[in-house]
DNA sequence: TGATAACCGGTAACTATGTGCCTATTAGAT
DNA sequence: ATCTAATAGGCACATAGTTACCGGTTATCA
């Protein structure tokens, strides 16, 4: 591990490009191949790769090319609700709740 | 689940936005907090939460701002080359391999 | 070792996303 | 029911990503 300890968000990016490559690789997929089936050009995929910047659209697009949408599953999962929650909750949240004001101080 | 069966593009985009809220409301923050943190805008991250596109970079940000950066680790993992290949290979392929010509057919 | 397909990175034009600002809606507390 | 902060979305301009094309490098097969 160890690599996620520097999370700058360049970093980030290129070891998230890293991995995608392995990942197409470890699918004996070739860029030309992964692109096409994504629905993108070569080159967008070479930037997402090398960590260079890209679209949430062109990530989760190679995503399903390389048949790996549990990936999505994982990086924010369906539902994070506590079970005690639902039990007195009819409906999820919608936003943040937050105390009105302070009591004033007497 | 099931969820993850439709797959069209913006769908997933759209999904995983509101996995992310959900994720943010899970830790009881709003969304201004939230792209402060992220060193993003609100507009921005409502643009990510609504599905409406979103670049690599805003994404990851938003993530760690939640937290979340484990995520990334189950996204594509770290190393996920076959045991089996380990003991064969000294370095892990830097391409996809494909044969290089049909026999002629003699 | 030689051949060649896979990979890499630059550019220019186009498109999409980010930012800042602004107004409207509404969930949730009182 | 009322109040208000959280959420939502439009617009104009700045910034960043995508595409198509190019020539150069290199891993891997033969």
């Amino acid at each position: 591990m160890a690599t996620l300890a520097f999370s700058a968000p360049n970093e980030l990016q290129e070891l998230l490009g890293e991995r995608l490559k392995r990942l197409r690789l470890s699918r004996n997929l070739d860029q030309r191949t992964t692109a096409e089936k994504a629905g993108i050009s070569e080159k967008a995929l070479r930037n997402l790769e090398a960590g260079r910047g890209s679209t949430v659209e062109t990530l989760l697009r190679v995503l399903k090319a390389l048949e790996h949408l549990r990936g999505l599953d994982m990086l924010a999962p369906e539902a994070s609700v506590n079970p005690l929650e639902l039990l007195r909750q009819p409906k999820p949240p919608q936003r943040v709740r937050r105390p009105r004001k302070q009591n004033p101080a007497g």
